[in-house]
RNA sequence: GCCCCCAUCGUCUAGUGGCCUAGGACAUCAGCCUUUCAAGCUGAAGAUCAGGGGUCCGAAUCCCCUUGGGGGCACCA
């Protein structure tokens, strides 16, 4: 009792370099982190890159990348498995020394075969522990053969494992639903199981926070912690995160990758603030939280128990909320790559910054990503505008009338002294007056005329940004397609 | 097939026996604002709390069964 709350409040997210981290990861790895701020604790990063085949090039530094991004700052590691291979395999003797292990030389061809077998009967497949009770002779005649053994623990035949989950509670297992599993593969590395337990004792780990996906791994771990006397930390499995078809996140389910989120322009703030929600909850209306509300409010029992979907339409909304929060400068600091690299070559760069602020000023309210930012605001950019001539007739306005309009508004606008937004709006509603157009439809055509498109900034800040002459040269380039259109 | 877990609006969720004729958010629809879009505001629609049995004066909340969903069952993690 008393050393349990003596014990250091120590965290890990413990990743495989087998591919790219996904939603599912990450909110782990975030609930980790959360729970290590909250109380003061260390959180340690573990790369578990025992599976040599899987290993995919270049996935630790993604890893690495996408909790940088996010603001997942670790302050042990990251540690290699790769790296302790002696620890795990002195382990490993000691579990065959102290009989609870043992070497097993089944090959894979009759393991499998062996499989296959059990799942066509129907029944639980499962390894039969033909090596469990070996002689000493029959073991050292199959290795004289040339056989390298994997070592199996030695699961116990009868009884039960219970173990006390902080968000599920009570969970037993049979014994007899376990096999003898692997803890040491014939190349020299351990498995998960083996190596997790091995790197969470010494590293003296006080709470596993992970996917729901391990709870019934968890037994296994529990056997091999009683087996080595070693006390076990805290289990805390997580709901899992489900892909739009309620199945296991994976490839196929499109943009999971972390860092494809990162490419499309949201804000770690806001995907840290949408992941905390997946799964944690801190009443029943608080949804924007800063991080440090999540690192003060987080805790597991307000952890749900259901699996959630995710989904994407909020993430967008949140973005666009944190992305209004932002302050002019920090936004236009945050869109400019993602408007150097998108938007079309013809553009000069580098970009100008002061322009640029003043664009993004009446951009800013619209972009839910800053993916988006420069489809957006590309007509501020352009030189020449390409668009559909029948935009410019579309409203109310026939062509002939159209063409009139934009003459008329031409002509008061090279008279115009100043060029702001207020004197623009004087001058354009005068004219909608004379005219007796409806301001609203003498207002399209122009905003058509500017911009090349029917929803746009407010007209008369969009011109004033512009300017004066590149408005008035595509209120000519307008006229020109109108009448090319009339013939 | 076996084992484990879960089950409230389309989605994320609040709810731990009476405050629930079930609350909030996203999305949807309508209206307002308005030069378009966006934002904002207001409102609507949307869950017989998976179904069926109990327990109780009283059940979304406790128990059981059924159904459904998910996860696991590798010399992968």
């Amino acid at each position: 009792m008393q050393s349990e709350s003596q014990r250091s409040v120590r965290l890990r997210f413990a990743p495989s370099p087998t591919g790219y981290p996904h939603l599912g990861n990450i909110r782990t790895a975030l609930f980790n982190w959360l729970f290590a701020r909250r109380h003061d604790g260390i959180f340690i990063l573990r790369i578990e890159d025992t599976d040599v085949a899987r290993k995919v090039e270049g996935a630790v530094d993604i890893i690495l990348d996408s909790l940088r991004w996010l603001g997942l700052d670790w302050d042990e590691g990251p540690y290699f498995q790769s790296q302790r291979l002696s620890i795990y395999r002195e382990t490993a003797q000691r579990l065959i020394d102290e009989d609870h292990a043992y070497s097993c030389y089944c090959s894979p061809e009759r393991l499998g075969a062996m499989r296959q077998e059990q799942m066509k009967r129907k029944q639980p497949p499962k390894y039969d522990r033909r090596c469990r009770d070996l002689t000493q002779q029959q073991g050292t005649e199959l290795k004289a053969a040339g056989v390298t053994p994997v070592i199996r623990f030695k699961t116990p035949l009868e009884g039960e494992t219970t173990f006390h989950d902080l968000i599920y509670g009570r969970v037993t297992f049979r014994h007899d639903t376990l096999d003898d599993f692997v803890l040491l593969k014939s190349d020299g590395y351990p498995t998960y199981h083996l190596a997790n337990i091995v790197d969470d004792h010494f590293m003296d780990i006080s709470h596993v926070l992970r996917a729901e996906e391990w709870l019934s791994s968890t037994p296994r771990h529990v056997l091999l912690y009683q087996a080595l006397d070693w006390q076990a930390p805290q289990f805390a499995h997580l709901p899992m995160i489900l892909g739009p078809d309620r199945a296991k996140l994976s490839k196929r389910h499109g943009a999971t990758n972390i860092n494809e989120y990162q490419k499309e322009g949201y804000l770690p703030d806001a995907m840290v603030n949408f992941l905390a929600l997946l799964g944690w909850s801190l009443d029943d209306r608080t949804e924007l939280l800063s991080r440090e509300e999540l690192i003060k409010h987080f805790s597991l029992e307000r952890v749900g128990k259901t699996a959630a979907i995710f989904n994407k339409e909020k993430l967008e909304w949140m973005n666009g909320v944190y992305l209004r929060r932002l302050g002019l400068t920090e936004f236009v600091h945050r869109a400019m790559p993602f408007l150097d690299k998108s938007l079309p070559e013809s553009v000069r760069r580098p970009l100008d910054e002061g322009y640029v602020s003043q664009v993004l000023s009446l951009i800013q309210e619209r972009a839910k990503t800053l993916a988006e930012v420069p489809q957006l605001a590309d007509f501020f950019f352009l030189d020449e505008l390409l668009y559909d001539a029948r935009l410019l007739s579309k409203g109310k306005l026939d062509a002939k009338s159209g063409i009139k309009a934009i003459m008329a508004a031409s002509q008061k606008l090279e008279q115009a002294a100043t060029w702001d937004a207020i004197t623009l709006e004087g001058i354009l509603r005068a004219l909608a007056t004379e005219l007796k157009l409806p301001a609203g439809e003498l207002f399209g055509v122009l905003r058509v005329a500017i911009t090349g498109r029917t929803a746009a900034p407010p007209l008369f800040q969009t011109m004033a940004v512009l300017g004066k002459e590149k408005c008035l040269k595509r209120l000519e380039m307008a006229l020109q397609l109108l009448e090319a259109d009339l013939n």
